[in-house]
DNA sequence: AAATAAATTTAGACAAGGCTAAAATAATTT
DNA sequence: AAATTATTTTAGCCTTGTCTAAATTTATTT
């Protein structure tokens, strides 16, 4: 009569798991320098605590080479990013939070966020796919919705693009994108692109922008549809 | 140069805050074992924790004798308070969660909220003075709306009573009264009062219920005006 | 290939917040 | 008033998650 207990895992042991899917994602390898980082904590602490999720099956260690997620470590670390994401868009759309601060309040929500109540955010959103940057929202299975992108700054120049996501790591980017008006889903031109590592030339809603290509390498486009 | 720092406090010291301030609330005098029961935690455990809350000067303690908040300590308590009770009632109108749930749910959520988001709620709520369960929402400047009632059974029939408050500590006394219809604002008549601790009789929506000398005193009612 | 540098792990400490068992104090009975 | 019972506190231990300093392993230079 072993019953599989719904275990209530730590804030902490949370954090841990979404951050090594999110480098897992955006960086291929998970070092324990990458999650210290992240974390904002000790590479010590963080070797600690790799190997306490290590004997829990959540992880896979193998020394001095990083770590990855075990389907276990997945299925959880991919609950947490859909609660995330779906709390931004419903701090946005319910509350009218801005953009640039969604995350930081959804850092301290995806924690408390009951099964109940996610789904009746879900709903109330409407089902959605994506959440305010144009992260995609993990679905209830833990699939992914798949999207077909690319970095703005390897489009060739003439061309009409859409936008679909944003890198939420700086507030400050943000900001200066939603001033010239540019959301995912928003249209645009891409007018040139500047030699010698310089500025990417878009236009919408009428003005040209040049966007650096730091600030482009954040903003992920695919070809519009004509 | 002193900088007056916003110090974050732990949720345990906010759990014991409030729970110090609704044992007082409802007791007069808060007891180590009273706040044991209150927490789920031993008895040792409170007094130790009543040590450290002491040393801070949130609260005063005198040995074998109780504790009392203090000013700061009751300004804090009374900013979790608010936080929980906003939360309920913004759980209940914006994502329709029964009144018998939404406590559970904002014992979680009070730690978490944001003065920002505090602010938003309050704005889609209206400003409202009471809970679901009818309990008042205390002031951002600490302060609490004043009420004039008094518990079901100390009402002498007959007479036209409306609801206030209902006590919001046993979920399945919600889910019994919210079947009969009974809420904060409901008006109802008292029929009678049977002897020898005998249950009180209500009327409303033209039906008579008969309510236990138990559960009428979770059941505070003002006359109704005339 | 040896030397240096960088990343990772180990070892040991610490703070928070909980626990149990035993001691001290207060309250209640006899 | 003495004895018993109940409450509170003390003492000591445990777990979680962090830290620093030192040791080890891997990567990079020379």
């Amino acid at each position: 009569m072993e019953e599989r207990e719904k275990k209530a895992l730590s804030q902490s042991i949370e954090d841990y798991l979404k951050a090594v899917y999110e480098i897992e994602t955006s960086e291929g390898k998970v070092s324990t320098s990458a999650l210290s980082e992240k974390l904002g904590v000790s590479p010590a602490s963080v070797t600690n605590m790799v190997k306490k999720l290590s004997e829990r099956n959540l992880i896979a260690h193998r020394r001095y080479q990083g770590v990855a997620l075990t389907t276990a470590g997945r299925k959880i670390a991919l609950e947490v990013v859909r609660h995330h994401r779906l709390v931004e868009l419903y701090l946005k759309e319910a509350l009218g939070v801005p953009w640039d601060r969604v995350h930081q309040e959804a850092e301290k929500w995806e924690h408390v966020l009951s099964e109940d109540l996610e789904d009746r955010m879900d709903e109330f959103l409407g089902y959605p796919v994506a959440d305010p940057h144009g992260s995609p929202i993990p679905r209830r299975d833990g699939t992914m919705p798949v999207r077909d992108c690319s970095s703005l700054v390897e489009m060739e120049p003439p061309v009409q693009v859409k936008v679909v996501e944003v890198s939420d790591h700086d507030p400050e980017l943000l900001r200066y994108l939603g001033g010239i008006g540019l959301y995912p889903e928003t249209e645009m031109t891409v007018v040139s692109r500047e030699p010698f590592q310089g500025p990417i030339v878009v236009e919408l809603t009428g003005k040209e922008y040049s966007i650096g290509r730091n600030a482009a390498g954040y903003i992920m486009v695919q070809k519009a549809a004509n």
